[in-house]
DNA sequence: CGCACGGTTGACCTGTATCAAGCCGGGTGG
DNA sequence: CCACCCGGCTTGATACAGGTCAACCGTGCG
């Protein structure tokens, strides 16, 4: 658990937008950046926390994407969500003190660390930040939901086209494009987080090229009809 | 939005210790007595809120059995959750200061008011009060992952069974028997859970009664042999 | 009584899984 | 520099779990 001797204040920080609090007064402000207990860099495919490990603190990815997962003991993978800059981890460690799945890193990535703790005492002293934990614990709640969502009455084209959709969107939250998707997974991942086997991924991905509403190269995918794309994402043919 | 005359506190609520923060002093358990804003009752079928409502204060179950809900706009209705007595509903709506799911009662209920604004107050005064709010929140994001489990890997018997495990160790919890389960839900209502058709649920009850480990009379679920339900719940044949 | 709703069962269909073969691109070692 | 390998991905043939459609049952309520 090193600390990086170049330390970005958040308040200097270019995602502050993304994991801060808005309306801090300048004196708030200095005292959210003293939360962060240095950086963690973790390499490609390495593992943040685990299952099991004792929660301690909140991580804020700073850079690249991140999975969760949850392992079945017969080695099925459900993967929860995939995280991106900006965004917490860990939330799911709260209620027992202990993590209650896997984190594991896509590429190289870097993240604050923000001991719990730290973050419940400096709740109770502004409201804002305290109303900011709140919210964003309720997110992760509505983001799992919608999953349900999707896992429970979905299509295999829909799935897709929904995740591509919100791919975009949170692309385009951080300044790229919408429509210009690097995907950071593999299809196994994909196929894992949205409950569909890998040929599956593979063929529906075929299939929507075929109508001309996707390109794919790779982990490449270009959005070249988002309104079809939305279409197929609400269940516009699946009925 | 009406108060009953007769107002049992939360410190003499025979519910507390499942919807109360433990380890408080007695001047802190009056203080969360007066987090309560009344109670409502709702009647079968009825909503307590509904996606888009404003959202202001979050719900204590008293008794009864909710369902919360998410419609998609073509009737596909997705169960994200049944919740019982003790259970606190509404975090989801905290995020957008509206309510994010329909949350119906399956029979006549009766719930504890709770002005989030308030809760939210008195966090920042007891400790553990705030840390009981975190934990709430934190549980639900992990029951949800391990729906998303299920739905995204499990087969149909394996949702059931898994099902059952849960319902029967949350009567527990209760005081009820884990063996004899009293449904509230309607077939439906467990395929839109479960993410299976109501036939499929049904014909998968049929097998599980052939097997032993169950016998089924309507919405009286009696676990004969709880070790072979646990070993379908966990996968053991299928997989 | 009779209707309506919830549930079960049967016959058949289909979307996705499974199994198997092969492709592609990048990295390594000879 | 090429040969080879390997992981990630695609494609085809076939199997099957669960969906769909339809008939019917039971029970509780107006």
């Amino acid at each position: 658990m090193k600390t990086d001797v170049l330390k970005v204040a958040c308040s200097n920080c270019n995602l502050r937008e993304l994991c801060m609090p808005i309306g801090l007064d300048t004196a708030e402000s200095l005292q959210v950046d003293k939360l962060v207990d240095g950086r963690r860099k973790i390499a490609k495919g390495q593992t943040l926390f685990r299952n099991g490990m004792p929660f301690e603190s909140l991580f804020a990815i700073r850079s690249g994407v991140f999975k969760t997962i949850i392992l079945h003991e017969d080695g099925r993978e459900q993967v929860t969500g995939f995280q991106m800059s900006g965004e917490i981890i860990g939330l799911d460690g709260i209620v027992e003190d202990k993590h209650r799945c896997d984190s594991v890193a896509l590429e190289d990535a870097e993240v604050c660390v923000i001991p719990f703790d730290s973050m419940e005492d400096m709740s109770r002293e502004i409201p804002a930040v305290q109303h900011h934990v709140h919210r964003i614990m309720s997110r992760e709640i509505v983001r799992e939901n919608s999953v349900m969502l999707l896992l429970g009455n979905a299509q295999a084209e829909e799935r897709l086209a929904a995740f591509f959709v919100n791919w975009g969107q949170r692309l385009q939250a951080r300044g790229f494009s919408a429509t210009e998707l690097v995907l950071r997974m593999t299809r196994q991942d994909l196929g894992n987080y949205l409950g569909l086997k890998i040929e599956t991924i593979s063929r529906t991905l075929t299939k929507l090229v075929g109508r001309g509403i996707l390109s794919v190269a790779g982990r490449e995918i270009h959005i070249l009809d988002m309104a079809a794309l939305r279409a197929v994402a609400s269940g516009a043919d699946a009925q």
